[in-house]
Formats: C-alpha cells, structure tokens, sequence
DNA sequence: TCGATTATCGTCATGGTGACGAGAAAAAAG
DNA sequence: CTTTTTTCTCGTCACCATGACGATAATCGA
C-alpha cells in the first residue's frame, strides 16, 4: 500500500497574562520560510516522540520550564496542503497556560522571543487562526474549568485570580460577587491559611487551587455569543 | 534539514441515537494490521487533500452522506510511536453526529460495517481511547451548545430532542421542565407550524434548529463531575 | 491620626430551575 | 360511542444562584 508523506510538527500558543492584560509568547523566525516574522514557537515532532512528549520539549526550550502552576492541552492540528511552502506538514497545535514568570525566554533556532499582547499580529504561516483559536478556547475553558489557576502562582489571592479573569475577557467582573463565587464553588481553591503583607489595602487570604476539574456551577461571563 | 516522516490518517467517531441508545458507526477490519478486528472508520489523508475535506470524504464512503442536519468536527489528533505496527502514523480524529438514518452503511477496504451501542469494545489500534474522547466531547457539547439537534432529522418534537439527551447522558429528564428549557432558551429551536400525526398520545409541535451557537443558558447535567 | 485602598461580609430583588399538578388532544380499548 | 390511556403543553410554587450594591475590616501612606 502507498500512502502520501507528510511532516509533522508541534506548535504552541503559550498564554499568560502580565499587567492585567493576555500575552502571548511569540518567536522571530531565525529560518526560512518567513525568515524575521513573528510565529508561534514550534518544532518537528522526532522520530520516536510522542506528539505530547514533542510539545513538552518544546515548551522547555522556549521557557525554561513550565512547572507547576502551568497547564498543557491539545488544542487542534492543522493540515491545509498548502499551508507550508517546503512542502506537505501538518502541525499539532498545543495551549499552554502559564503564570506570569519573569522569564524572558529565548529560543534556538528562532532569533528572539518575546511576550506580545494578543491582537492584530501578522504571524507566519497560518499562526494568526491558530493563536485565534487557542485564545478562543482559553476563553471558553475559563467559564467552565478552574483553569484559570494555571495562570496563577501556587498561592494567589481571589484579586489575583479576578484579574486573570478579566484580563482574559476584557471584562470587568465585580470584586465582591467574584469573592462569593470563587469561595463557594467546591474545590475550586482552597485557603492555605496565610495572606499577603506588604500591599496596600486590607491584606488578602491567599488560596491554592482546589481538586475539582470542572466547575459546577459554571462561571459565566455576559457576552458569550461566539 | 531533516526531519522524520510520517503518514497521516483521518479517524471518525460517528454517533447516531438510534432507539434510545447512543450509538457509534463501526468497520470490521479487511486488511491487516488487525484483520477481523472492530475499529473506526477512516483512512490515508490524500496527498493535496485538507484535514476536512478527508474526513468528509471518509465520512461520505462510510455513510453515503453526511446531509443536512449532521455535524462534524475536529476530535484531536493521537500519535503515539507505537500506534501502527505499520510505522509513525498519526490520526486525527473527527466526531460526526448525526440523525438516525436508516442507511445500513458498507464500506470499501473494510469488511462490514455496523452501528454498535457505545460501550467496551476491544477495538483495533488506540480506538477505544478515541472513541471515549468523542462520546465524552458530545456529552460535554449537550451542555453548552446546541448540538443536539445534529442527532435529529430537520423537523422534529420537543420530545424527540429530550430524548436525544436523554440517550447521551444516560439519564431521564423531567418532559415538563425540558420543555419549558427548550422551548425559552434563545435560538435554540424554532416552531414550524406543523404537528405529529398518527402517533400515540396528543399530537406534538414540529421544530427545526434555531440559529444560536451557543446555548445560553446552558443546559447542565447533575453529575457533571469528570 | 486620618484618609485611601482593598478585602470581606451582608442584604435584597430578580430570575432560572426542580418538583409537581392539571388540562388538552389524540389513539386505543371497551 | 364512551372511557381509558398516552403524551404534550401550560401553570404553580419553593428554592437557590446571581447581580447590584451597602457596610465594615484591616492595612498603608501622608
């Protein structure tokens, strides 16, 4: 039997939310094709690698780490024939949700590395619908999963977490009713007891995250007509 | 540069409601690896052919046609090393829903093909896993979207449709209060003006799918808690 | 000491939901 | 033809989650 030959890679929409606002991580490409534009960090998947194992190697090249606190999810593959000019590859996209490390992150063979508030970029290949599409599902995972302690260090406060949450929105949530919900729904965080020092305002109880994997009930945002 | 070189293929787990109980379309293998053995319908990505439109055309040979009123989507794409004996294969896997056609299906490099209650089957190659994935997807989906409507024909009773849940989820739900639901949730369904005849019990009002995308509010299941 | 700031708790009205009753409209049984 | 059965459809009611918002607690900075 004879069957087409196809390349296989991993690309990664890395998410993380500094300053109230979701960047992404994003490379210079230091290769042809599309030599100095902007693209999702990715590479070929090796020969005895699983596509999971493949994602997780990259996401180590490109950060660092991604530790605990961090969360890795396939989030589709993308195989349009003409999507890459050196031929027939089909890419794995993963979405990694991450805690705002001060990690400035450098890649190997990409020129430079970078957090970018996601937008308007005009990234290689078809990365534009896929960091689209990985933002999209962030979104829509936030609602019903506790995930967005991924983007939370181990300890967090329910500010903290509120701002996670609006900034991946674009919405602002009420501080005192975010407070009731974040604290009644079971385990979705748990209190450790301590509280933050040193920050203006009332100190804050710091909280870890819970043990559910989904949230019942749900939070729900406003405008969920996507 | 070098890269390793693999084969692509597109698997489908389709799912019809057929008497009450969810049920999944499966070939009876002709070729080796894993001759004689139930695994999902699917086959080689051609070589200028998208992700898509190979599963489409898979989803045509296997069934005929996929029509008006089905549903198909990307399921996630699997590609451990050790997957194929044949060599570094990865699938990736589409989630079709669709009405209860009465089409007994045959396929062409597989052996026979039948609609089978989803349960443990010992299927070939990891399809048991990817087969769980899709039902778990589809029972998720009945929640947020309305995706139910994929397992009904283009007209069909409020009751009908509570059945389809009824069947994914594997739990009974109060007429009364599925009613009210489905009937008040924007977009949802629509009336056509016409009724039932013939059938027991007070004739029922014929809908068709509304326009929405997203149920809101949603319609949970008590035991969401996988 | 005194605002400013932020966290946390409470209150209240509204609306969605589950649990159920009751009538409407047909087929099936007598 | 009348009665029974079946199923659909509409209402009612209590409860609870939620949005809107007031009030208090606890810290920092002036």
């Amino acid at each position: 039997m004879s069957y087409p030959v196809f390349a296989v890679t991993v690309d990664l929409v890395v998410l993380t939310v500094r300053e109230g606002e979701l960047h992404a991580l994003l490379v210079q490409r230091g290769l042809e094709p599309h030599l100095g534009r902007w693209a999702l960090p990715g590479g070929f998947v090796l020969a005895d690698e699983d596509l999971t194992a493949a994602a997780r190697r990259e996401l180590g090249e490109e950060t660092g780490l991604d530790g605990p606190g961090g969360h890795l999810e396939q989030l589709g593959s993308y195989g349009a024939p003409d999507r890459d000019p050196r031929g027939r590859v089909v890419t794995v996209a993963y979405l990694a949700l991450l805690p705002d490390l001060p990690t400035p992150t450098a890649g190997t063979d990409a020129a430079e590395a970078a957090w970018l508030p996601v937008g308007r970029h005009g990234l290689a290949f078809d990365h534009d619908r896929i960091l689209a599409d990985g933002v999209e599902r962030a979104r829509s995972k936030l609602e019903y999963t506790p995930l967005a302690t991924a983007f939370c260090p181990p300890e967090f406060t329910i500010a903290a977490l509120r701002q996670v949450y609006e900034a991946v929105w674009g919405e602002q949530l009420d501080p005192r009713n975010f407070h009731r919900k974040a604290t009644t729904t079971p385990g979705f965080v748990e209190p450790t007891g301590r509280s933050t020092e040193g920050e203006p305002g009332r100190p804050a109880r710091l909280y870890r995250r819970g043990d559910a994997t989904l949230l019942n009930p749900p939070i729900l945002r406003r405008n969920s007509s996507s």
